[in-house]
DNA sequence: CTGTTAGCGCTTTCAC
DNA sequence: GTGAAAGCGCTAACAG
């Protein structure tokens, strides 16, 4: 028995049959209802099934009932380690309330976004979880409940917010605190999620300083430890050179502390570093991350719930987040 | 209007209306076949399709046609790099190819794995992709073709299998030339993807070089920074402590030098690491790793060609791995 | 408590 | 070149 063979799977057809009822009892025996069925009946079903091994069509029931039991998420990419701790938790969430995850990585490329999105949405999804990268992109979702991640889209539209800006001050006061002055800030891309609040938060942190906030200090990047070194190799060799940086995600922040030892920079004490995510690559990386931590289960249960429609997401509410220091900052090792 | 609200989707029979044809021609259309439309009529419902931003519904398309133009990935977790990598190449080239990817986290359980699966079969996927935990995890997937990942199971199951054991032989034979010749391994955990052949590699290279495989020097943990960590923390610290380690994976990897660094213990210098994966955890670690590369897009492609029947993985065959050398063994700059 | 049956949106054979 | 209609597996209203 070569069991790759793709025999007909067993239908509810054949358990009825098999178990001598109609097919509406099998139906009210696997959903337990509408309608209640006896005892003895029951257990003549589900011997039928064990027997034959049957197990439900999701496709059959998601024509039918006009949902699939599935919600789709779209992030830029999954290899980011916070993406993919979004991705683990929401499929974790998911699963438990027994939905099934349809991913879809857009490979940081706005038009492959769109088409993914399209071909979730045309999956019958129940609801859909976008980390975009394009804050105009409007995606007609064919009325696809849909939430965004740290995106401020359309008026109406669902999104579940971090306190981007609220954290980016909180990390750069803390550098402020450790007596740094010229404090550069390694950002995402303009419009990429939470991109342009942690840029805002850095700037008025600085302000609040008495600071200015020197657009030479900045500069942008795609959230990838690859892209975060490019642009932190270009940072760092600029004259005069910051005293400190506060980077928008972990990923970048691991480019820019590699490339701060390639070019001999000691962290912290050339150069003080607060990154943005938390996620374990703050935790292991040397020195350790002192990081803006962001709490992704809640994250996920907000998105999920959002779209789910549980519940609306605390309309303006937003995701509180906390500084963890590590020492990356410069605080010492008993703090 | 409210994008929201889940008004009903248009669908071809609206179409249909719309253009003045039967539902039959929209099909033709849609599809390109199976039978010809004259240019005019192909027109009309063209049009008829853009007035009423018609998308098909795939999953009445997938009930027709018994297949769901989706395939699955099942993960033991994506927010581990190499998987998360894997699930990027994965999402990407299946969407080239036109497909959905449905994404399980097993999140290291067995039973989570089981159900993963029985949940994303139920989708009536075309293909399921398993890098599982527990080798003997039959897993009745219905007919569904599948295909596991490192994991050699039941005869005539499909597989593509990575040349572990000459990847670590590799790893282990170059600390071996590095002069080291304590050397431990740190690896994942029994039947994990992997695991048990890098671990026989480990051996093979040391008894190849006239050198004893101490089972004092094994240690074994879960494929995460955390667990590592921890176990690396116990490896380091009895005595006499080893001068070298292999490691099974590159997050395992970035807690044991992390974990080294808190002990004082200076990489390469008194502890020469080489790890598996080469992802760019690797790439960015401080020592850079030196690491037995696994190359992600191939593995990626020759998963989906085998689940999808478009080639049988060649029988036995090896994905082949290669040695990238970067600071962690003590090789010079340079090299 | 159980059975019959319409219909979800789509593809495709068969007739015109 | 186009249309009518059967049927994929399932649910649930309705009838008994």
């Amino acid at each position: 028995m070569n069991d790759m063979e793709r025999r007909r799977a067993p239908t509810r057809t054949d358990v009825a049959r098999l178990a001598g009822v109609s097919t509406a009892v099998v139906s009210y025996v696997t959903n337990d209802g509408p309608r209640p069925v006896a005892a003895a009946t029951r257990e003549k079903v589900l011997a039928a099934m064990r027997e034959l091994d049957y197990r439900p069509n999701a496709v059959a029931r998601a024509l039918r009932l006009q949902r699939a039991q599935a919600v789709g998420l779209v992030v830029p990419d999954v290899s980011n380690t916070y993406f993919g701790a979004l991705a683990r938790e929401l499929s974790n969430q998911a699963f438990t309330a027994g939905y099934a995850l349809l991913l879809g990585d857009s490979d940081d490329d706005p038009d492959r976004e769109r088409a993914q999105i399209e071909s979730l949405v045309s999956h019958q999804i129940d609801g859909l979880i976008i980390v975009s990268l394009a804050p105009d992109s409007v995606a007609d979702v064919n009325g696809t409940p849909t939430v965004y991640l740290n995106q401020r889209s359309q008026p109406g539209q669902l999104s579940v917010i971090v306190d981007n800006e609220g954290g980016a001050r909180l990390a750069v006061s803390h550098l402020v605190e450790h007596g740094r002055r010229r404090i550069a800030h390694l950002g995402g891309r303009e419009g990429a999620p939470g991109a342009d609040e942690r840029r805002a938060g850095w700037a008025a942190a600085l302000a609040a300083a008495g600071l200015t906030a020197d657009p030479a200090l900045v500069r942008t990047a795609e959230y990838s430890r690859v892209a975060g070194h490019e642009a932190a190799a270009e940072l760092l060799t600029r004259a005069p050179r910051p005293d400190a940086v506060f980077v928008a995600s972990d990923v970048q922040a691991l480019g820019l502390l590699a490339a701060a030892r390639e070019l001999g920079i000691s962290v912290p004490h050339d150069l003080a570093v607060v990154s943005f995510d938390g996620t374990d690559d703050a935790v292991f990386s040397d020195p350790p991350l002192t990081a803006v931590e962001q709490p992704v289960p809640a994250i996920a249960e907000a998105a999920l719930q959002a779209v789910l429609g549980q519940a609306a997401p605390a309309a303006g509410g937003l995701v509180p987040v906390r500084l963890v220091v590590r020492a990356s900052c410069g605080c010492p090792p008993g703090h």
